[in-house]
DNA sequence: GAAAGCGATGTCAGTGACTGACGTCAGTGA
DNA sequence: TCACTGACGTCAGTCACTGACATCGCTTTC
């Protein structure tokens, strides 16, 4: 018989997304999260930085997928088609099994400005690794803040999309027509 | 004999950001900013909702320039040129007599992770207020966000730039620039 | 001009997030 | 065998933030 059961990190978190579904974030207390693993409130903190965070693993993942996709663009590729293949990349990880999970997710999110601001904390850290990405394939700085920046939100406004009610395309397929949109918008105004 | 010294706020506020220059921000304690203008713990909390809020006054009033700022465009001007006229509003609220207090309040802020999640939360109600103003000057949902997402990314990329050490520009120039450079890098992949 | 009400503040007693120090104990390797 | 490690528990403490209630100059009302 083992000490502790393994999954320990997954396991507060599918407690914690189930309390805050049910009892709403601000209401749910870490030690509940904890006790419904067995665990105690000392432990969730070894685990994760604080409350919110629990809800925000694998970020670095998402980050490599982005950073991977600026490195696969082609050597002559325009800032912005770096960005393109960064968003394709990113695309992989949102299929159509995982909607529901990530509506739920996002309407925790939604209830609760201490959780939008840790998620645009983490879009703020993506930005910054798809710049660095930019930069070290040899755009100039103010492009690349601009392009990822550009990135990022088209990647935002896209998830958004996808979880609407009705949307049947694909995640990649969202992706593409907002970019188009942006690009078109600001072509209109060259 | 007053019963109590005008200006609260503002002396709460003055407080906190010399206690927040010279100890650090987690440093430095609620109770402490209240003492050092003879108040109390409980009275800076009727002023400020949280100990970060305390150094993002007036942000109702940028939002309002920004507003102000789109329904002042040209009647037939494109989404990028409502964007555009209301940068150039928002200009006013930042002359080169303020980059020193300017300066100083962006270095807390990017020190702490924290006041960094706040701030990102204000851009995104500034971008939300500029979407619902382009949206209600008949731009359709998609163009208007992307639009307002857009227009606070380069606020934030001019104002940055603006902080600069050795930046001899107005901020108005500076954010002409930067979205000279957006439209260029969008175009370059139409 | 006394009484009533208002508004900004103080007082006090919480709750809950988060931290540091230290103890526990099954498993692991020398 | 035994020292050591890693994941956890226990405990005490700090501090952000909240609700309830008291205080008391000042203003309004009759």
């Amino acid at each position: 018989m083992v000490r502790w059961e393994p999954g320990t990190r997954e396991r507060l978190q599918a407690a914690a997304m189930d309390l805050y579904v049910s009892r709403g974030f601000e209401r749910t207390t870490v030690a509940e999260i904890a006790q419904a693993v067995g665990l105690t409130e000392r432990t969730f903190f070894r685990h994760f930085a604080d409350k919110r965070e629990v809800l925000f693993g694998g970020q670095e993942l998402l980050e490599q997928a982005f950073v991977d996709g600026v490195a696969a663009a082609a050597p002559d590729a325009s800032p912005l088609a770096m960005v393109e293949s960064a968003l394709s990349a990113a695309a992989g990880f949102f299929p159509a099994e995982r909607r529901s999970h990530s509506r739920q997710r996002q309407t925790i999110i939604a209830a609760n400005p201490a959780l939008q601001e840790r998620e645009l904390l983490k879009m703020a850290a993506l930005a910054a690794v798809v710049a660095a990405a930019l930069r070290a394939r040899g755009v100039p700085e103010a492009s690349a803040t601009l392009a990822a920046e550009s990135g990022v939100t088209v990647f935002g406004v896209a998830f958004v999309k996808w979880l609407a009610e009705g949307e049947q395309r694909s995640f990649l397929d969202i992706e593409r027509e907002v970019l188009g949109e942006l690009v078109a918008m600001a072509a209109g105004a060259a």
